[in-house]
DNA sequence: CTGAAAGCGCTTACAG
DNA sequence: CTGAAAGCGCTTACAG
C-alpha cells in the first residue's frame, strides 16, 4: 500500500465533476482539447479542493522531471552565491527546480556526485568544472560555465576582455610598473585575465605576475607576501587576479603602512560582496552571471525541451559555440593616478 | 506514449533472467525475501545492464522523493556557502537531495519558493528565515536553523555563548572600552552575540553599540563609520557582529592610520572565508555548521522515515526542543593588548 | 523463497 | 469536445 499525498488529485477533481480524468489533465494543462466552460469549472473546482498536481507522477509519465542539476567543484568558493543565485533564478523563471551537488575539490567526490544526480533522474545540468577539469559527456544535457579558452563548448564570461579594461584603466591612469597577483596559476580563468591584463596595459608597462600558491609553498599558508617590498621596488599597482587575492593584498600593504590608493593602486575581480565594503572600495570587475546562467538554462531548455525543430541528439554538452559574456568594469576607490615620485622612480628604474 | 528511459529498468533485469520483478525489487532493496544466490544473479545482471533505478518512479509508488528543500532568506548572503555545503553533505551522506530556493530577501517571494518545494514532493525542508520571520506550518517537515533566541523550536549555534567567549578574551587581554560593530538592530542573531559580550565583558568594561545600518540611513550606503574617532575616544577594541563588519572595520581602522592589533584589536564572527585571508587574520567565532547541518537533517529524517516507532504527526517542526550547538572562538593576530597609554587615557576619560 | 496483481498520479494516443 | 485505456517503473501486501 503506498503512502496516500496529503491533498486530492486529478481523479478527485474528476469525480466531483462528474468527468474524467483525462479531460481534467487536458484542462488543467491548456492543451486546448475542451470547452472553455469546462476547463473554467475543472479550475474553479482544483482550486477550491486545493489540488497540487504531482509532479512526480508527471515526471514518470513523461520522463522528464523539470528538475536541473548544478555542479560545482567547491561550495566554499566564495563566487558559489553569485552562481548559484543566477542559477537557481534562471531556472525558476523556466519552470525548473536545482538540484545541487558539491564534489568538495576531489574528482571521485564529483563524479560521484554527478552519478547522484542522474540517478535523480534530472533533465539536464550546469557544471563549474574544477580547474583544468574537462567535463565527458555524462549522458544528459550539459551546459559548462567556464572560461573561452577552454577546450569544449562553454559559456563563460569573456575574462580576457575583463582584464583587458582593467588593464586600460590602469594604464590610463598612468600605471607603467604592475604586479599582478594570482592565486593558482593552473587557472584558465586567471591565464585569460593575465593575458587580458597585459594586453589592456600595453607594451610600456612592466608586468610581473605573483602567484600566491607558489610564495605559500615556500613560506606556508597565510605568509606575507612581500609586497610592501614590491611597492619599494616602483610597482605603483596591485592587479589580483581575483577579489580575494585583492583582499589579501589590500590588508597587507595598509598593515604595511603603505596608504592606498594614494600610494598604490589594487585592483581584483568578481565584485564579490565584500569588494564594495572594505576601505577603500574595490575597483574590479563584474561578470554578469543573470546572463551567463540565462543563456546555460536557455542552452539546456532548448535540447530538453521538444520544441519543434531541435536536434535529435539530446545528450552532451549544448552550447554549439562558445558564448562569450562581456564583463563589467567597476571603478571604486582603491584606484588612482600613481604617485609623482614613484612614477619618476619608475622612469628612473628602468 | 512515454518517453522511454535511457538505460533497462527491472522487467529488463526480470526478464533476462527469467524471474518475476518483484523478485528483482526486493533482491535489490535487500530486504531478504529472496535467496542468497538468485540476489547475487540478480545484482550482477544488474551491474552488467548498467542498470539504474528510477527514483521518479519509487518516490511516485513510496510516497517519498528523497529530495529535502533548503530555503534560504538570500543567497548573497556569505553565510551561504558554508550553510550550504554543511546542509547538503549531510544530506547527501543521508542518501537526500537537496532542492535549493532563494528569497531574494522578498516574503512574498519566500511563500512562492516554498510552494514550489512543496509541488515538487520534497519530504522535508531546512528554513533559514529572513530575520525576524516566524515561519508557519507549511505541511511538511521544517527544520527551522536560526538561534535560540528565536521563538519556535530550532537548531541552532550559541550565539550568545561565542558572544561571551569572545567577550571574555578581549576582557583577558586587558580590554575596558568596546565598540561593538553590529549591522542590523533587528537580527535576534546579533542580538545574541551583544549579550553574550557584554557578560563575556563583564561589569568594569564600557560597552557601545554601533549599528551600521543606522549610520548609513543619515549618511549614505558605504559612508564611513567614524571609527577613527572612536579610536581616539579611547575604544582599544572593535567586536563586530559579523566578520563583513569586521572586515569593514578594519580597513576602515587601517586606512585611518590605525595599525590592528597593536593600537586597537579587531574581531569578528562566522569565520568566513577571507577572516584568515586578511592581514592581519581576524579573531572570530566559528559556528560547526556541520554539526548544525547534521542536527537539522537527523531531526528531518525522523520524522520522515518510518523507523519502529516515529511520532504520528509527520508535519510541522521537527526539532522538539532547541539544539543548541556551542561556538568556537578562533584566535588570530587582530587582537592584542590594548596600548599601554591608551588604558591609561582611558581610566583618565571615565 | 518466489510470483501475479494492484496501484502511486499523471499524460497521451486513440476512438467516439 | 470528451472518455476509456494503457503505461511510465517501481513497491508492497498477498497468495502460493
Amino acid at each position: 500500500m503506498a503512502i496516500p499525498r496529503s491533498g486530492p488529485n486529478m481523479s478527485a477533481i474528476a469525480a466531483a465533476l462528474g468527468v474524467s480524468a483525462a479531460t481534467v489533465s487536458n484542462a488543467l494543462s491548456g492543451k486546448g482539447r475542451v470547452s472553455p466552460e469546462l476547463i473554467e469549472r475543472i479550475r474553479a473546482k482544483a482550486a477550491e479542493l486545493g489540488y497540487v498536481p504531482s509532479l512526480t507522477a508527471r515526471a514518470l509519465r513523461t520522463g522528464r522531471t523539470g528538475v536541473l542539476g548544478m555542479v560545482l567543484p567547491d561550495i566554499a568558493n566564495p563566487l558559489f552565491p553569485q552562481i548559484a543565485q543566477a542559477i537557481e533564478n534562471a531556472a525558476a523563471n523556466a519552470g525548473y527546480g536545482v538540484l545541487i551537488a558539491d564534489s568538495r575539490g576531489d574528482i571521485a567526490t564529483q563524479t560521484e556526485a554527478i552519478n547522484r544526480l542522474l540517478e535523480r533522474g534530472i533533465d539536464g545540468m550546469v557544471i563549474v568544472p574544477r580547474r583544468g577539469t574537462r567535463i565527458a559527456d555524462v549522458g544528459c544535457p550539459v551546459a559548462v560555465i567556464d572560461t573561452p579558452s577552454t577546450p569544449g563548448n562553454t559559456v563563460a564570461a569573456d575574462h580576457w576582455d575583463g582584464g583587458s579594461q582593467m588593464g586600460r584603466h590602469l594604464a590610463s591612469l598612468g600605471h607603467r610598473k604592475v604586479l599582478l597577483v594570482g592565486g593558482n596559476p593552473n587557472s584558465n580563468v586567471q591565464n585569460d585575465r593575465i593575458g587580458g591584463l597585459k594586453a589592456g596595459l600595453g607594451n610600456e608597462a612592466e608586468c610581473e605576475v605573483l602567484w600566491i600558491e607558489k610564495v605559500e609553498a615556500v613560506s606556508g599558508a597565510g605568509c606575507p607576501l612581500g609586497l610592501s617590498a614590491k611597492a619599494a621596488e616602483g610597482f605603483t599597482a596591485f592587479a589580483a587576479l581575483s577579489d580575494l587575492s585583492a583582499l589579501r593584498a589590500l590588508t597587507e600593504l595598509q598593515r604595511g603602512g603603505i596608504s592606498v590608493p594614494e600610494m598604490v593602486s589594487v585592483t581584483g575581480f568578481d565584485d564579490l560582496i565584500w569588494s564594495s565594503v572594505v576601505t577603500p572600495a574595490l575597483t574590479t570587475v563584474r561578470m554578469d552571471m543573470g546572463t551567463i546562467a540565462d543563456l546555460a538554462i536557455a542552452a539546456l531548455i532548448r535540447v530538453i525541451e521538444p520544441d519543434g525543430e531541435a536536434e535529435p541528439e539530446a545528450a552532451g554538452h549544448v552550447v554549439s559555440e562558445t558564448d562569450r559574456v562581456p564583463m563589467q568594469l567597476i571603478v571604486r576607490q582603491s584606484t588612482g593616478a600613481p604617485l609623482k615620485s614613484h612614477a619618476q622612480n619608475k622612469t628612473t628604474d628602468q
